[in-house]
DNA sequence: CAATTTGCGGCCTTATTAGACCGCAATTTT
DNA sequence: AAAATTGCGGTCTAATAAGGCCGCAAATTG
């Protein structure tokens, strides 16, 4: 059921979180740490396998120091 | 299991697409015709009874002509 | 080289979103 | 006043996110 754009758009903004956990150096165990979700799932969010829900999108943001709606700051189609 | 603290930010994201739905003088069936989202679902998300996902974001960003990014830009604790 | 860290994928259960449809009370329009 | 629109709540199923745990191969560190 998930469209192809959808599919493009979350590879985008999982790209974006990679992106901003590197920028702090945090591994991924570290920033499951800061945000208490799992490692593995950040994982997958970063690959873009799953489409994520608002309160995660909190969450990532609070535990990465910026404000939720950088999280969406990056080019969607 | 969800925290307090969502609940009272969903509230605010709800409200906040609300404002953005009233600015442009749609009413909940008309923007639902634009985004393809069911209407008493559009009225759940600004009462901020769901905790929607990263897609649904996307589509009500497209409908609501904003950038995806300005639909997270309000207040949240 | 040995030990540790890291990214990542698989697996499982439970909770919840998505998606679709219905109907009604209240408001608005004619 | 009658008709239409509107917001909203309820209901059902299927899909999937959440949450948690395990283990491994590769990279990094000591």
């Amino acid at each position: 059921m998930i469209r192809q754009s959808d599919k493009t758009n979350l590879k985008k903004l999982g790209a974006h979180i990679k992106r901003l956990r590197e920028t702090k150096n945090l591994s991924l165990r570290e920033l499951s740490y800061e945000c208490d979700i799992d490692n593995s799932k950040i994982s997958k969010i970063e690959k873009g396998q799953i489409n994520i829900t608002f309160t995660t999108i909190l969450q990532l943001a609070k535990a990465l120091e910026v404000n939720p709606s950088e999280l969406l700051q990056t080019e969607f189609d």
